[in-house]
RNA sequence: GGAGAGGUGACCGAGCUGGCUGAAGGUGCACGCCUGGAAAGCGUGUGUAUCCUAACCGGGUACCGAGGGUUCGAAUCCCUCCUUCUCCGCCA
């Protein structure tokens, strides 16, 4: 959420990031409504401390044996009054609310304008995507040989795009968890946690994910509760509506979780394999940071994330999203994609396996979540920041299609073999 | 699922036979005094939001889990919901 007052005051500002955004949005309806609900307010407030006033009166009449019975009539078309008043300012204030929410944060001046993924930037590369002397197969049809995905028998469970991991697979997408957590806890000073899985609508609104994106979530019937879709959400939620220590700044927190997204929109995208499923593994990162760090915390969270894939032995690059790519929430994201050599039929492409964000204070302003300075009577907002660290299917899909072998087996990263229980390779079950 | 007890400021804890209580008292914290230094002691201060204002100076208003209601007036009475705890039942 945007602060009412920096739209006031910078409404340019303001419309120029929308612009970027490709989101047009007239800002008329907003400014009336904030000069009307100050008139209604102070109206308001003017006749609520006239009955204080009196209401004392009253009081002290009565302690003396008085007659108040005029004053108390008078008081009473005075309350009557204030709750016709109080009625409409919160229809207004409701309708402030409700177009706040809606806005989405203004790019950073740093993002390069675009329409789509197409005009996003590239930063980086790391390691040289693998060359075969075989035409190297995508994964699925490396992990269906294997016996170690099933993607027909996890359709009949539930449907479509839902995983089933057996054997080696499903010792493998563990061993990548834990590998990230430890790496994350261990070397970089995140704290584990291990959020619920199905959070509330106003946790879900703290984030961002509502009331904007409800259709691309799964809701429980009868219920006001969702299945996370990222634990950025549980994550990023847990000091909402409380003032922290400066002292814990950074606060750094990473977690497993499985996702769960409906892919409204999605029909007939990655129908096939890990890539794109509705329940999937992630390992996240959130950090919560003063104002005055959080760009140099979104660096090393990026780096974070880049560490795992160098350890993993994946190539990869990185690239700055464009204004037309960016998400509700954020004001500047990096994106990492990884080599995946099975794809475009054996041509090889670069996916997206992990996104690190920083909002700002945008989320910390929706959710509540401040911190007070030292020396400082005021609190003020965090600024939060997210990213995948990484997306473990993705990740387990890597790993097939950079390691795989000419006979169909898959060779195990070095890093990853003490997580096997010392298993090299993976290949067919003899 | 059944029975009961709570949710007050950073924390503990009064108030809950409605009115001078934004809220006693204590602890903590900050600053000052005291001291050779420290402890103890003494003094002062110490919530958030919003509006008026040049102002985090001053003033108004709101907030005692959340939302409604009764009343001239509610932390205090009534209703609904959320949540915590205890006991019983059930269960991984």
């Amino acid at each position: 959420m945007l602060d009412l007052k920096l739209i006031k005051n910078n409404l340019e500002i303001v419309k120029n990031g929308m612009e970027k955004r490709r989101a047009k949005i007239d800002f008329t309806s907003l400014i009336n409504n904030d000069d009307e609900r100050k008139t209604l307010l102070l109206e308001i407030e003017k006749l609520r401390h006239k009955r204080n006033v009196v209401t004392d009166d009253i009081a002290k009449i009565k302690k003396a044996g008085g007659d108040a019975g005029s004053l108390i009539e008078q008081m009473r078309a005075v309350s009557e009054t204030i709750k016709k008043l109080d009625k409409t300012l919160s229809t207004i204030e409701e309708a402030i609310h409700d177009f706040l929410v809606t806005l989405p944060n203004i790019p950073h001046e740093d993002v390069p304008e675009g329409l789509d993924d197409t005009e996003n930037r590239f930063e980086k590369t790391h390691g040289e995507p693998k060359k075969f002397d075989f035409k190297a197969k995508p994964h699925w049809e490396l992990g269906e040989d294997l016996g170690i995905l099933d993607f027909t028998r996890a359709a009949k469970i539930t449907g479509a795009r839902f995983p089933l991991y057996l054997g080696k697979g499903a010792r493998l997408e563990r061993a990548l968890i834990n590998f990230m957590l430890d790496i994350h806890t261990s070397d970089h000073g995140y704290t584990e946690t291990l959020p619920p899985f199905i959070v509330n609508k106003t946790t879900m609104t703290g984030t961002g994910q509502l009331p904007k994106f409800e259709e691309d979530l799964f809701k429980l019937e009868g219920w006001d509760y969702y299945l996370i879709p990222t634990s950025e959400v549980p994550m990023t939620n847990i000091y909402a509506n409380e003032i922290i220590d400066e002292s814990i700044l950074p606060c750094k927190f990473t977690a497993y979780t499985p996702c769960f997204r409906s892919e409204a929109g999605s029909y007939g995208r990655d129908t096939r394999g890990l890539i794109r499923q509705h329940q999937f593994n992630k390992v996240e990162m959130v950090k919560l940071t003063t104002p005055e760090t959080s760009f140099e915390e979104l660096e090393s969270m990026l780096a974070n994330a880049e560490k795992i894939l160098q350890l993993l032995e994946l190539p990869y690059q990185v690239v700055t999203l464009c204004t037309g790519d960016l998400g509700f929430a954020a004001t500047k994201t990096y994106d990492i994609e990884v080599w995946m050599p099975g794809q475009d039929d054996g041509g090889g492409k670069y996916r997206e396996i992990s996104s690190c964000s920083n909002c700002l204070d945008f989320q910390a302003r929706r959710a509540g979540i401040r911190f007070r300075r030292k020396d400082k009577k005021k609190p003020e907002y965090v600024h939060t920041l997210n990213g995948s660290g990484l997306a473990v299917g993705r990740t387990f899909a890597a790993i097939l299609e950079n390691f795989q072998q000419a006979d169909g087996s898959v060779i195990i990263p070095d890093v990853l073999v003490p997580y096997m229980g010392g298993q090299k390779v993976i290949q067919h079950d003899a």
